[in-house]
DNA sequence: TTCATATTGAGACTTGGTCTCAATCTTATT
DNA sequence: AATAAGATTGAGACCAAGTCTCAATATGAA
């Protein structure tokens, strides 16, 4: 068993609740994946490896692998949602292309001091954070050029 | 016609599209609203003022005026969408308390700096950001005390 | 007025996720 | 090992938010 494996059986006993063998199975699966992905995406990888469990658990699970805070929850701005494990590396915000999709990791201590800052300001208890910085990435930047080429003069916006 | 309502319509025209009355009912609810709102408030505000425009119009409407910058879109941790107009006040972010839904603007031009150097590290075209910080706001951690008297002592999780 | 095109309404559909509940599993206790 | 209490699960119904379709209608230019 990984050892972050082994850390969540830990938050879930004790918590009181019980190790299945679907929480094992789930966790291992999450903490093999090195990348984003979504709910769905797992519950499809854990499907063809012939792992019979239903997207509920899968949905459950990942609740539960969020309140451990071995697995972060990211919003994307269409809604979506993304996981990925913290396996060990620091907490960190995104640069996210609004092109691609790529998102690019970063932290920043001051942005964090900050945020503390104006939480103490404004007498809040801050629990949690999300930033988010949206753009363009240098790949898709360069692209944008040869695309330029063919664009729209008119109505714009009723095709984006 | 308000005159952020002018706006919108001269967005519309310069993209080449058609101002409608229903565009126009619209926007002038969104600028009423002085708080933020779901699209599906909106609906039901003009349903109540006997519009009789569909919820395929609003939202339609609702993305074209975010596009015009007019209004902003707020995701919130749960995946639903909140809108606000921005009528000349200045862009800013939001605390939000995990515990009664408040939300406390503000704005932080050291952040804003930060952004813009940790995008310009990374060779990114910044277009937007997103910055929530999560917590408990101050009336919400006064509850607590109350709330605490009766608190659980097993399975948390599973109730929360 | 006419025409080409944009917009609309109604409701079907989609997506991402939650809920229900009977069957099954886990753990503690005998 | 057997039992009992309670937690977990799978299947699929359900839900909410939002998108899509397409015929009917409205808009603006000529």
């Amino acid at each position: 068993m990984k050892s972050e494996v082994r850390k969540f059986q830990q938050f879930i006993q004790k918590q009181n609740l019980l190790w299945s063998t679907e929480r094992e199975i789930i966790a291992e699966q999450v903490f093999d994946n090195h990348f984003h992905f979504t709910a769905d995406e797992l519950f499809i990888q854990l499907s063809q490896k012939g792992n019979n469990i239903s997207r509920a658990t899968v949905y459950r699970t990942l609740e539960l692998l969020e309140k451990s805070s071995l697995v972060s929850k990211i919003q994307l701005q269409s809604g979506k949602h993304l996981y990925e494990h913290i396996f060990g590396h620091q907490h960190h915000d995104h640069l996210i292309c609004q092109k691609c999709g790529k998102m690019i990791e970063f932290h920043s201590t001051d942005i964090e001091k900050l945020q503390k800052e104006i939480s103490a300001e404004n007498d809040f208890k801050m629990t949690g954070h999300c930033l988010k910085i949206y753009g363009i990435c240098s790949d898709c930047q360069k692209e944008k050029q040869i695309n330029n080429q063919s664009k729209q003069k008119t109505k714009p916006i009723s095709r984006s």
